[in-house]
DNA sequence: AATTTGTATTGATTTATATCAATCATTAGG
DNA sequence: CCTAATGATTGATATAAATCAATACAAATT
Protein backbone atom coordinates (compact mmCIF):
# COMPACT_ATOMS: atom_id res chain seq x y z
CA UNK A 1 0.00 0.00 0.00
CA UNK A 2 2.12 2.79 1.41
CA UNK A 3 6.06 2.14 0.99
CA UNK A 4 8.19 3.87 3.20
CA UNK A 5 9.92 6.27 0.71
CA UNK A 6 9.68 9.36 3.29
CA UNK A 7 7.45 11.49 5.63
CA UNK A 8 7.16 13.98 3.08
CA UNK A 9 5.19 12.21 1.31
CA UNK A 10 2.92 10.47 3.67
CA UNK A 11 -0.72 11.55 3.64
CA UNK A 12 -0.62 12.84 6.77
CA UNK A 13 -2.06 16.60 6.80
CA UNK A 14 0.64 18.68 8.66
CA UNK A 15 2.80 21.15 7.49
CA UNK A 16 5.67 20.39 9.27
CA UNK A 17 6.79 17.54 7.40
CA UNK A 18 7.69 19.43 4.61
CA UNK A 19 10.18 21.34 6.64
CA UNK A 20 12.05 18.35 7.70
CA UNK A 21 15.20 17.90 5.72
CA UNK A 22 16.92 14.63 4.58
CA UNK A 23 18.15 13.83 7.49
CA UNK A 24 15.86 14.67 9.54
CA UNK A 25 13.13 12.50 7.21
CA UNK A 26 15.92 9.67 7.51
CA UNK A 27 15.75 9.64 11.09
CA UNK A 28 11.84 9.46 11.37
CA UNK A 29 11.59 7.05 8.59
CA UNK A 30 14.22 4.76 10.48
CA UNK A 31 12.02 5.00 14.30
CA UNK A 32 9.10 4.45 12.65
CA UNK A 33 6.99 1.38 12.59
CA UNK A 34 3.95 0.38 10.95
CA UNK A 35 0.95 -0.80 13.14
CA UNK A 36 -2.51 -2.61 12.25
CA UNK A 37 -5.36 -1.89 15.12
CA UNK A 38 -8.31 -3.92 15.27
CA UNK A 39 -12.11 -2.07 15.98
CA UNK A 40 -11.72 -1.65 19.79
CA UNK A 41 -8.31 -1.73 20.43
CA UNK A 42 -6.66 0.42 22.70
CA UNK A 43 -3.87 2.80 20.46
CA UNK A 44 -2.98 4.87 23.64
CA UNK A 45 -4.28 4.42 27.09
CA UNK A 46 -4.57 7.79 29.35
CA UNK A 47 -1.79 7.62 32.20
CA UNK A 48 0.79 5.47 30.54
CA UNK A 49 4.48 7.15 28.91
CA UNK A 50 3.98 8.79 26.37
CA UNK A 51 6.57 6.67 23.82
CA UNK A 52 5.05 7.37 20.16
CA UNK A 53 3.56 10.11 18.14
CA UNK A 54 0.99 7.96 16.25
CA UNK A 55 0.33 8.81 12.59
CA UNK A 56 -3.18 7.90 10.97
CA UNK A 57 -3.02 6.36 7.81
CA UNK A 58 -6.30 4.95 7.03
CA UNK A 59 -9.42 4.59 9.57
CA UNK A 60 -11.29 6.25 12.56
CA UNK A 61 -10.36 6.30 16.16
CA UNK A 62 -11.58 8.49 19.22
CA UNK A 63 -10.04 10.27 21.45
CA UNK A 64 -11.14 10.87 24.73
CA UNK A 65 -10.12 11.98 28.40
CA UNK A 66 -11.46 10.00 31.45
CA UNK A 67 -13.93 12.10 33.95
CA UNK A 68 -16.17 11.07 36.50
CA UNK A 69 -18.24 8.18 37.62
CA UNK A 70 -16.70 5.78 34.58
CA UNK A 71 -17.99 8.65 32.11
CA UNK A 72 -15.77 9.63 29.79
CA UNK A 73 -15.75 13.28 27.09
CA UNK A 74 -15.14 12.57 23.68
CA UNK A 75 -12.38 15.27 22.55
CA UNK A 76 -12.28 14.16 18.97
CA UNK A 77 -12.55 11.68 16.14
CA UNK A 78 -9.87 11.05 14.71
CA UNK A 79 -9.21 10.13 10.53
CA UNK A 80 -7.20 9.33 8.34
CA UNK A 81 -4.51 12.22 7.95
CA UNK A 82 -4.33 13.00 11.29
CA UNK A 83 -1.80 13.48 13.56
CA UNK A 84 -1.42 12.71 17.60
CA UNK A 85 1.09 14.43 19.97
CA UNK A 86 0.78 14.35 23.32
CA UNK A 87 0.71 17.20 25.61
CA UNK A 88 2.53 15.32 27.96
CA UNK A 89 5.40 16.15 25.59
CA UNK A 90 8.08 18.19 27.74
CA UNK A 91 5.94 18.20 30.55
CA UNK A 92 5.49 15.13 32.43
CA UNK A 93 6.12 12.36 29.40
CA UNK A 94 2.48 10.88 30.33
CA UNK A 95 -0.31 10.41 27.97
CA UNK A 96 -3.23 12.45 29.24
CA UNK A 97 -5.73 11.20 26.75
CA UNK A 98 -6.63 8.04 25.79
CA UNK A 99 -7.12 6.74 21.90
CA UNK A 100 -9.25 3.87 20.46
CA UNK A 101 -9.89 2.17 17.45
CA UNK A 102 -13.39 2.94 16.17
CA UNK A 103 -12.57 0.68 12.80
CA UNK A 104 -9.61 -1.38 11.50
CA UNK A 105 -6.89 1.11 11.41
CA UNK A 106 -3.05 1.46 9.65
CA UNK A 107 -1.51 3.66 11.55
CA UNK A 108 2.47 4.88 11.76
CA UNK A 109 4.38 5.60 15.07
CA UNK A 110 6.71 7.98 15.12
CA UNK A 111 9.62 7.15 18.54
CA UNK A 112 9.24 10.48 20.35
CA UNK A 113 13.16 10.73 20.18
CA UNK A 114 12.79 11.34 16.39
CA UNK A 115 10.10 13.69 17.05
CA UNK A 116 11.90 16.05 20.00
CA UNK A 117 15.37 15.98 17.87
CA UNK A 118 13.31 17.50 14.77
CA UNK A 119 11.69 19.75 16.87
CA UNK A 120 15.02 21.00 18.80
CA UNK A 121 16.67 21.39 15.06
CA UNK A 122 14.13 22.84 13.02
CA UNK A 123 12.51 26.27 14.17
CA UNK A 124 9.82 25.76 11.08
CA UNK A 125 9.05 22.54 12.01
CA UNK A 126 8.95 23.60 16.07
CA UNK A 127 6.72 26.59 14.44
CA UNK A 128 4.28 24.29 13.14
CA UNK A 129 3.43 22.25 16.19
CA UNK A 130 2.82 25.42 18.20
CA UNK A 131 0.42 26.21 15.38
CA UNK A 132 -1.09 23.14 15.79
CA UNK A 133 -1.48 23.85 19.46
CA UNK A 134 -2.80 26.72 19.25
CA UNK A 135 -5.34 25.44 17.02
CA UNK A 136 -6.29 22.37 19.94
CA UNK A 137 -6.58 25.43 22.11
CA UNK A 138 -9.37 27.75 20.42
CA UNK A 139 -10.86 24.19 19.18
CA UNK A 140 -11.08 23.59 23.17
CA UNK A 141 -12.44 27.03 23.90
CA UNK A 142 -15.24 26.44 21.07
CA UNK A 143 -16.13 22.94 23.25
CA UNK A 144 -16.12 24.72 26.51
CA UNK A 145 -19.05 27.29 25.27
CA UNK A 146 -21.24 24.49 23.65
CA UNK A 147 -20.54 22.51 26.73
CA UNK A 148 -21.52 25.39 29.54
CA UNK A 149 -23.77 27.34 27.57
CA UNK A 150 -25.77 25.34 25.14
CA UNK A 151 -28.48 22.92 25.70
CA UNK A 152 -28.57 19.20 24.83
CA UNK A 153 -30.15 20.02 21.59
CA UNK A 154 -27.94 22.71 20.15
CA UNK A 155 -24.71 20.15 21.80
CA UNK A 156 -26.46 17.24 19.59
CA UNK A 157 -26.94 19.37 16.31
CA UNK A 158 -23.15 20.40 17.12
CA UNK A 159 -22.37 16.75 17.15
CA UNK A 160 -23.92 15.94 13.88
CA UNK A 161 -22.63 18.60 11.58
CA UNK A 162 -19.34 18.10 12.95
CA UNK A 163 -19.48 14.33 12.05
CA UNK A 164 -20.57 15.00 8.33
CA UNK A 165 -18.82 18.19 8.09
CA UNK A 166 -15.12 17.19 9.75
CA UNK A 167 -15.10 13.65 9.74
CA UNK A 168 -17.19 11.92 7.08
CA UNK A 169 -17.40 14.60 4.60
CA UNK A 170 -20.89 14.12 3.48
CA UNK A 171 -24.57 14.42 4.54
CA UNK A 172 -24.84 10.75 4.22
CA UNK A 173 -22.83 9.03 6.72
CA UNK A 174 -22.50 5.84 7.79
CA UNK A 175 -20.67 5.88 11.56
CA UNK A 176 -19.31 3.23 13.65
CA UNK A 177 -19.63 5.69 16.80
CA UNK A 178 -21.93 3.71 19.36
CA UNK A 179 -25.23 5.96 20.63
CA UNK A 180 -23.02 5.87 23.77
CA UNK A 181 -19.72 7.71 21.91
CA UNK A 182 -22.28 9.98 20.46
CA UNK A 183 -23.42 11.04 23.54
CA UNK A 184 -19.89 11.23 25.21
CA UNK A 185 -19.46 13.56 22.26
CA UNK A 186 -22.16 15.89 23.31
CA UNK A 187 -21.88 15.31 26.87
CA UNK A 188 -25.44 14.05 27.48
CA UNK A 189 -27.09 10.51 28.60
CA UNK A 190 -27.20 8.38 26.27
CA UNK A 191 -31.14 7.93 26.64
CA UNK A 192 -31.42 11.73 26.33
CA UNK A 193 -29.42 11.45 22.82
CA UNK A 194 -31.78 9.02 21.79
CA UNK A 195 -35.02 11.22 22.50
CA UNK A 196 -33.50 14.11 20.52
CA UNK A 197 -32.25 12.29 17.88
CA UNK A 198 -35.63 10.77 17.56
CA UNK A 199 -37.25 14.55 17.30
CA UNK A 200 -34.91 15.68 15.02
CA UNK A 201 -36.22 12.82 12.69
CA UNK A 202 -39.52 13.17 13.39
CA UNK A 203 -39.37 16.89 12.23
CA UNK A 204 -37.75 15.85 9.29
CA UNK A 205 -34.00 17.12 9.69
CA UNK A 206 -32.26 14.05 9.81
CA UNK A 207 -33.01 10.80 8.62
CA UNK A 208 -31.85 7.96 10.71
CA UNK A 209 -31.48 4.11 10.28
CA UNK A 210 -29.23 2.48 12.67
CA UNK A 211 -26.10 3.70 11.92
CA UNK A 212 -26.61 5.75 8.73
CA UNK A 213 -27.61 9.50 8.85
CA UNK A 214 -28.45 11.88 6.44
CA UNK A 215 -29.26 15.13 7.23
CA UNK A 216 -31.89 16.72 5.42
CA UNK A 217 -31.69 20.39 6.55
CA UNK A 218 -28.64 21.52 7.41
CA UNK A 219 -29.92 25.37 7.87
CA UNK A 220 -31.96 23.47 10.47
CA UNK A 221 -29.34 21.74 12.24
CA UNK A 222 -26.47 24.96 12.01
CA UNK A 223 -29.38 27.08 14.09
CA UNK A 224 -30.10 25.25 16.36
CA UNK A 225 -26.53 24.37 16.84
CA UNK A 226 -25.91 28.21 16.97
CA UNK A 227 -28.59 29.54 19.49
CA UNK A 228 -28.03 26.59 21.38
CA UNK B 1 9.83 49.82 41.23
CA UNK B 2 11.47 47.93 38.55
CA UNK B 3 13.75 48.91 36.05
CA UNK B 4 14.88 47.63 32.74
CA UNK B 5 17.85 45.54 32.99
CA UNK B 6 16.35 42.81 31.33
CA UNK B 7 13.60 40.30 31.59
CA UNK B 8 15.55 37.55 32.73
CA UNK B 9 15.58 40.01 36.21
CA UNK B 10 11.64 39.99 36.00
CA UNK B 11 9.35 39.02 38.01
CA UNK B 12 7.11 36.59 35.39
CA UNK B 13 7.46 32.67 35.85
CA UNK B 14 8.52 31.39 32.34
CA UNK B 15 11.56 29.26 32.18
CA UNK B 16 11.81 30.78 28.58
CA UNK B 17 13.30 34.09 29.51
CA UNK B 18 16.32 32.35 31.07
CA UNK B 19 17.38 30.90 28.07
CA UNK B 20 17.70 34.50 26.11
CA UNK B 21 20.56 35.86 25.02
CA UNK B 22 22.24 39.24 25.28
CA UNK B 23 20.86 40.49 21.84
CA UNK B 24 17.20 38.47 22.13
CA UNK B 25 17.22 40.25 25.75
CA UNK B 26 18.09 43.53 24.24
CA UNK B 27 15.55 42.69 21.75
CA UNK B 28 12.97 42.64 23.82
CA UNK B 29 14.13 45.78 26.35
CA UNK B 30 14.04 47.63 23.01
CA UNK B 31 10.00 46.47 22.36
CA UNK B 32 8.83 46.54 25.40
CA UNK B 33 6.42 48.76 26.83
CA UNK B 34 5.19 49.30 30.87
CA UNK B 35 2.01 49.81 31.21
CA UNK B 36 -0.75 50.71 34.40
CA UNK B 37 -4.05 50.00 33.77
CA UNK B 38 -7.12 50.44 35.85
CA UNK B 39 -10.18 48.57 37.33
CA UNK B 40 -12.22 47.27 34.75
CA UNK B 41 -10.13 47.81 31.82
CA UNK B 42 -9.76 46.09 28.56
CA UNK B 43 -6.25 44.34 28.34
CA UNK B 44 -6.94 42.33 25.60
CA UNK B 45 -10.29 42.54 23.38
CA UNK B 46 -11.11 39.26 21.83
CA UNK B 47 -11.40 39.63 17.99
CA UNK B 48 -8.69 42.09 17.54
CA UNK B 49 -5.20 41.38 16.11
CA UNK B 50 -2.59 40.40 18.83
CA UNK B 51 0.11 42.95 18.65
CA UNK B 52 1.71 42.19 22.78
CA UNK B 53 2.93 39.37 24.82
CA UNK B 54 1.22 40.71 28.19
CA UNK B 55 3.86 40.41 31.51
CA UNK B 56 1.51 40.72 34.68
CA UNK B 57 3.82 42.21 37.00
CA UNK B 58 1.26 43.76 39.70
CA UNK B 59 -2.22 42.84 39.75
CA UNK B 60 -5.19 40.72 38.79
CA UNK B 61 -7.28 40.02 35.76
CA UNK B 62 -9.54 38.18 34.15
CA UNK B 63 -9.21 36.16 31.06
CA UNK B 64 -12.10 34.98 29.19
CA UNK B 65 -14.09 33.90 26.64
CA UNK B 66 -17.60 35.47 24.93
CA UNK B 67 -19.70 32.46 25.21
CA UNK B 68 -23.57 33.10 23.66
CA UNK B 69 -26.25 35.37 25.09
CA UNK B 70 -23.57 37.79 26.21
CA UNK B 71 -22.76 35.35 28.93
CA UNK B 72 -18.74 34.95 29.40
CA UNK B 73 -16.93 31.89 30.41
CA UNK B 74 -13.77 32.75 32.92
CA UNK B 75 -11.13 30.51 31.59
CA UNK B 76 -8.53 31.68 34.55
CA UNK B 77 -7.54 34.34 36.42
CA UNK B 78 -4.03 35.99 35.74
CA UNK B 79 -1.61 37.19 38.67
CA UNK B 80 1.40 38.98 39.09
CA UNK B 81 3.99 36.60 37.06
CA UNK B 82 1.74 35.29 34.84
CA UNK B 83 2.77 35.58 30.48
CA UNK B 84 -0.18 35.71 28.52
CA UNK B 85 0.54 34.74 24.77
CA UNK B 86 -2.46 34.58 22.54
CA UNK B 87 -3.39 31.48 20.58
CA UNK B 88 -3.65 33.43 17.62
CA UNK B 89 -0.33 33.57 17.35
CA UNK B 90 1.39 31.87 14.36
CA UNK B 91 -2.18 31.23 13.19
CA UNK B 92 -4.51 33.63 12.52
CA UNK B 93 -2.98 36.31 14.39
CA UNK B 94 -5.93 37.19 16.28
CA UNK B 95 -7.29 37.75 19.59
CA UNK B 96 -9.00 34.18 20.79
CA UNK B 97 -10.13 35.47 24.50
CA UNK B 98 -10.23 38.95 26.01
CA UNK B 99 -8.48 39.90 29.06
CA UNK B 100 -9.46 42.75 32.12
CA UNK B 101 -8.32 44.35 34.89
CA UNK B 102 -9.70 43.03 38.23
CA UNK B 103 -7.97 45.61 40.30
CA UNK B 104 -4.75 48.48 39.34
CA UNK B 105 -2.27 46.15 37.41
CA UNK B 106 1.36 46.99 35.77
CA UNK B 107 2.41 45.08 32.85
CA UNK B 108 4.74 44.81 30.43
CA UNK B 109 4.23 44.39 26.48
CA UNK B 110 6.20 42.92 24.40
CA UNK B 111 5.74 43.60 20.69
CA UNK B 112 4.76 40.11 18.89
CA UNK B 113 7.98 40.77 16.66
CA UNK B 114 10.34 40.11 19.63
CA UNK B 115 8.06 37.31 20.38
CA UNK B 116 8.37 35.63 16.88
CA UNK B 117 12.06 36.32 16.73
CA UNK B 118 12.77 34.82 20.20
CA UNK B 119 11.09 31.96 19.06
CA UNK B 120 12.64 31.37 15.94
CA UNK B 121 15.79 31.81 16.45
CA UNK B 122 16.50 30.44 20.20
CA UNK B 123 15.48 26.83 20.68
CA UNK B 124 15.08 26.45 23.95
CA UNK B 125 13.00 29.54 24.39
CA UNK B 126 10.75 27.46 22.01
CA UNK B 127 10.32 24.69 23.79
CA UNK B 128 9.36 26.52 26.82
CA UNK B 129 6.49 28.11 24.75
CA UNK B 130 5.42 24.77 24.18
CA UNK B 131 5.77 23.05 27.06
CA UNK B 132 4.07 26.07 28.60
CA UNK B 133 0.99 25.58 25.91
CA UNK B 134 0.62 21.39 26.80
CA UNK B 135 0.03 22.75 30.45
CA UNK B 136 -2.72 24.90 28.70
CA UNK B 137 -4.21 22.19 26.69
CA UNK B 138 -4.25 19.78 29.76
CA UNK B 139 -5.86 22.46 32.27
CA UNK B 140 -8.51 23.28 29.38
CA UNK B 141 -9.05 19.01 29.74
CA UNK B 142 -9.82 19.24 33.06
CA UNK B 143 -12.16 22.09 32.77
CA UNK B 144 -14.32 20.01 30.46
CA UNK B 145 -14.55 17.63 32.86
CA UNK B 146 -15.57 20.04 35.31
CA UNK B 147 -18.12 21.64 33.31
CA UNK B 148 -19.41 18.87 32.01
CA UNK B 149 -19.50 15.52 34.67
CA UNK B 150 -19.86 17.84 38.19
CA UNK B 151 -22.51 19.78 39.50
CA UNK B 152 -23.13 23.06 40.47
CA UNK B 153 -21.59 22.65 44.24
CA UNK B 154 -18.48 20.46 42.81
CA UNK B 155 -17.54 23.46 40.51
CA UNK B 156 -18.32 26.37 42.94
CA UNK B 157 -16.35 24.24 45.45
CA UNK B 158 -13.75 24.01 43.21
CA UNK B 159 -13.60 27.93 42.20
CA UNK B 160 -12.81 28.33 45.78
CA UNK B 161 -10.20 25.78 46.11
CA UNK B 162 -8.69 27.28 43.03
CA UNK B 163 -8.91 31.08 44.14
CA UNK B 164 -7.81 30.01 47.28
CA UNK B 165 -4.59 27.46 46.38
CA UNK B 166 -3.40 29.09 42.78
CA UNK B 167 -4.14 32.67 42.80
CA UNK B 168 -4.56 34.35 46.64
CA UNK B 169 -2.64 31.46 47.96
CA UNK B 170 -4.43 31.53 51.30
CA UNK B 171 -7.20 29.79 53.20
CA UNK B 172 -8.58 33.77 53.50
CA UNK B 173 -8.78 36.13 50.92
CA UNK B 174 -10.22 39.08 50.22
CA UNK B 175 -11.18 38.81 46.06
CA UNK B 176 -12.18 41.44 43.68
CA UNK B 177 -14.23 39.13 41.83
CA UNK B 178 -17.68 40.12 41.51
CA UNK B 179 -20.45 37.36 42.11
CA UNK B 180 -21.03 37.03 37.99
CA UNK B 181 -17.47 36.25 38.14
CA UNK B 182 -17.18 33.58 40.57
CA UNK B 183 -20.46 32.08 38.59
CA UNK B 184 -18.33 32.24 35.47
CA UNK B 185 -15.56 30.56 36.49
CA UNK B 186 -17.99 28.06 37.92
CA UNK B 187 -20.02 28.15 35.19
CA UNK B 188 -22.99 28.40 36.80
CA UNK B 189 -25.75 31.49 37.04
CA UNK B 190 -24.77 34.35 39.58
CA UNK B 191 -27.90 32.85 41.76
CA UNK B 192 -27.32 29.66 41.97
CA UNK B 193 -23.83 30.67 43.08
CA UNK B 194 -24.78 32.78 45.91
CA UNK B 195 -27.30 30.08 46.98
CA UNK B 196 -24.52 27.54 47.03
CA UNK B 197 -22.36 29.89 49.01
CA UNK B 198 -25.12 30.21 51.59
CA UNK B 199 -25.13 26.76 51.80
CA UNK B 200 -21.48 26.13 52.39
CA UNK B 201 -21.43 29.17 54.72
CA UNK B 202 -24.10 26.88 56.96
CA UNK B 203 -22.68 24.23 57.26
CA UNK B 204 -19.67 25.55 58.51
CA UNK B 205 -17.75 24.62 54.99
CA UNK B 206 -16.43 28.47 54.52
CA UNK B 207 -17.33 31.57 56.43
CA UNK B 208 -17.76 34.80 53.77
CA UNK B 209 -18.14 38.29 54.58
CA UNK B 210 -19.07 40.10 51.12
CA UNK B 211 -16.01 39.26 49.34
CA UNK B 212 -14.07 38.15 52.12
CA UNK B 213 -13.79 34.73 51.80
CA UNK B 214 -12.34 32.13 54.45
CA UNK B 215 -12.30 28.38 54.11
CA UNK B 216 -12.65 26.21 57.24
CA UNK B 217 -12.42 22.79 55.46
CA UNK B 218 -10.61 22.56 52.96
CA UNK B 219 -10.88 18.32 53.40
CA UNK B 220 -14.67 18.79 52.52
CA UNK B 221 -14.60 21.25 50.09
CA UNK B 222 -11.83 19.20 48.06
CA UNK B 223 -14.42 16.08 48.31
CA UNK B 224 -17.55 18.00 47.26
CA UNK B 225 -15.25 19.06 44.44
CA UNK B 226 -14.01 15.80 43.82
CA UNK B 227 -16.37 14.03 43.82
CA UNK B 228 -19.22 16.20 41.73
C1' DA C 1 -30.33 63.87 53.25
C1' DA C 2 -32.52 62.12 49.07
C1' DT C 3 -32.00 59.70 44.82
C1' DT C 4 -30.05 56.97 41.61
C1' DT C 5 -27.40 52.98 40.17
C1' DG C 6 -25.34 48.65 40.41
C1' DT C 7 -24.70 44.59 42.79
C1' DA C 8 -26.28 41.02 45.98
C1' DT C 9 -29.83 38.20 47.93
C1' DT C 10 -34.09 35.61 48.48
C1' DG C 11 -38.23 33.13 47.05
C1' DA C 12 -41.40 30.96 43.64
C1' DT C 13 -41.71 28.67 39.42
C1' DT C 14 -40.47 26.34 35.26
C1' DT C 15 -37.57 23.73 32.47
C1' DA C 16 -34.08 20.76 31.15
C1' DT C 17 -32.03 16.66 31.77
C1' DA C 18 -30.47 12.61 34.31
C1' DT C 19 -31.78 8.36 36.24
C1' DC C 20 -34.23 4.18 36.77
C1' DA C 21 -36.66 0.38 34.94
C1' DA C 22 -38.54 -2.17 31.39
C1' DT C 23 -38.74 -3.71 26.68
C1' DC C 24 -37.06 -4.54 22.10
C1' DA C 25 -33.48 -5.75 18.48
C1' DT C 26 -29.40 -7.73 16.98
C1' DT C 27 -25.67 -10.37 17.14
C1' DA C 28 -22.71 -14.20 18.87
C1' DG C 29 -22.23 -18.78 20.93
C1' DG C 30 -23.44 -23.29 22.14
C1' DC D 1 -32.42 -23.23 16.45
C1' DC D 2 -32.32 -21.49 21.04
C1' DT D 3 -30.24 -18.64 24.45
C1' DA D 4 -27.16 -15.37 26.28
C1' DA D 5 -25.26 -10.97 25.91
C1' DT D 6 -24.94 -6.45 24.24
C1' DG D 7 -26.73 -2.30 22.50
C1' DA D 8 -30.87 0.61 21.36
C1' DT D 9 -35.24 2.40 22.56
C1' DT D 10 -39.19 3.91 25.26
C1' DG D 11 -41.72 5.57 29.29
C1' DA D 12 -42.14 7.27 34.07
C1' DT D 13 -40.08 9.80 37.61
C1' DA D 14 -36.90 12.55 40.20
C1' DT D 15 -33.75 16.25 40.50
C1' DA D 16 -30.82 19.80 39.35
C1' DA D 17 -30.49 24.25 38.02
C1' DA D 18 -32.06 28.22 35.28
C1' DT D 19 -35.24 31.91 35.02
C1' DC D 20 -38.29 35.39 36.62
C1' DA D 21 -39.55 38.72 39.94
C1' DA D 22 -39.11 41.10 43.99
C1' DT D 23 -36.40 43.10 47.50
C1' DA D 24 -32.29 44.52 50.08
C1' DC D 25 -27.99 46.70 50.34
C1' DA D 26 -24.12 49.66 49.29
C1' DA D 27 -21.89 53.11 46.88
C1' DA D 28 -22.08 57.17 44.20
C1' DT D 29 -24.33 61.45 42.81
C1' DT D 30 -27.22 65.32 43.26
Amino acid sequence: MSDITGCSKCNIKFNGFETLNEDELNAFKESHCKVVYQKGETIIKEGTRCNNIICIKKGYAKLFIKGLENKNIIIKVLKEGDFIVSPGLFTDNLNHFSVSALTEMDTCLISVEAFTNAFRNNICFAEQILKLNHQITTDLYHQLINFSHKKMTGRIANTILYLSEKIYHSRNFYTTLSRQDIADLSSVSKESLIRVLKDFKESGIISINGNQIEINSPKTLENISRVG
